[in-house]
DNA sequence: ACGCCTATGTAAGAACCTCTCACTTTGAGG
DNA sequence: CCTCAAAGTGAGAGGTTCTTACATAGGCGT
């Protein structure tokens, strides 16, 4: 597979794929170069342009690859408790993401991609919205929900942000990132249930 | 200033500073490069390695600038109102500071530095941490300051990052990111109040 | 007033990078 | 079997970071 010895590699873009997921994470995503990736996969360094417009291409179809796994992820969530139980797994199921392949998310938000230009991402991260939006729907008012999948969201991510740029070393050891989380959603889902009071 | 006519720059490393602060509005952080900083300081590519060690330092340096912004945008908040209010502000602020320029919070956040490599970065992240919870202080347990302010930052940077990342498009116009922000950090301070009970 | 030292500038070049273009190879369909 | 289009190549233009050796001149002590 990856020492070829006919002209033709026969699975190039996904060998691709693979090593540029591969380079994110030795050197995250400023460090990864197309050369590189040609270079792991054993072809020239115009190869990969038969299969992607540019280089950001090539990031973008990798972050569409890493939106689906979120996705997957998400689908596996069980969520029959009341809110502030249901928000805080969200919660930590988000930052258990970031945290268990960093240069995955990194893709995902922070490779400088522009996702204005790719429309598949705006696509994906209209998915997750969405996900929140149903996993909210049962608790809030329907008026409510669009705007507070996106505080949920903004939470958790802001959490994993947080944590993966190493802006809260000093803070909590990187072991109770999750306790985070779960304490942030869980306090705000408190709130938002007494607002109606 | 921009022209000089001697040998010597005079302000270079202040020029450079504000030539890398102008290129990052412009062109994004990875459309940043030192030889444009050089050229519109109007001096040869090598001079600016007489100022900074590499690239990184350069936006290292500009992130440090911005961060001591944020520091002199929380000081003049008033915080004397209950918690929700308060944590509601600072919330409010902390977007407002990273939609007013984009760039600047790009630079601090999202320009790929490894903050363990620039200690005095680290050194303000810390600072950040300390402000919210000097604020934090009055309104809750000792014992939970330090956490508490943790996730009141994350809320605040995720819903900055989501904006200025495009993910919140569809789903709020810009306009309204503020009261995103106001509305996850009132529930948040209303769930950690009620958290006694 | 003079000269030297060190700060700060320059020029050239090595080693990377992205992306394009004209060319070659080869597998698959008519 | 023949051809054509998809997929891979090599060379090269133009950009980048960073180093090294050299040039200049401002400010210091004498």
């Amino acid at each position: 597979m990856a020492g070829r010895n006919t002209y033709h590699h026969g699975d190039l873009r996904n060998a691709l794929l693979r090593a540029t997921r591969e380079l994110v994470k030795e050197r995250g995503a400023r460090g990864f170069s197309v050369s590189e990736a040609a270079r792991r996969a054993g072809v020239s360094i115009s190869a990969p342009y038969r299969h992607f417009a540019d280089r950001d291409a090539m990031l973008a179809a990798t972050a569409q690859l890493a939106f689906t796994e979120l996705e997957t992820q998400f689908a596996a969530l069980v969520l029959e408790e009341p809110l502030p139980e249901c928000a805080a797994r969200i919660a930590v199921a988000y930052v258990a993401f970031a945290r268990q392949d960093p240069a995955r998310f990194e893709v995902m938000f922070a490779s400088g991609i522009d996702k204005a230009s790719h429309p598949e991402l705006l696509e994906q991260t209209r998915r997750v919205q969405e996900r929140l939006e149903a996993a909210l729907q049962p608790h809030v008012p329907r008026e409510e929900v669009v705007g507070r999948a996106a505080e949920l969201w903004a939470i958790a991510h802001g959490v994993a942000s947080l944590a993966l740029g190493g802006n809260l070393h000093h803070v909590v050891d990187s072991s109770r990132i999750d306790r985070v989380a779960a304490s942030a959603a869980h306090a705000w889902a408190r709130g938002v249930s007494t607002s109606g009071v």
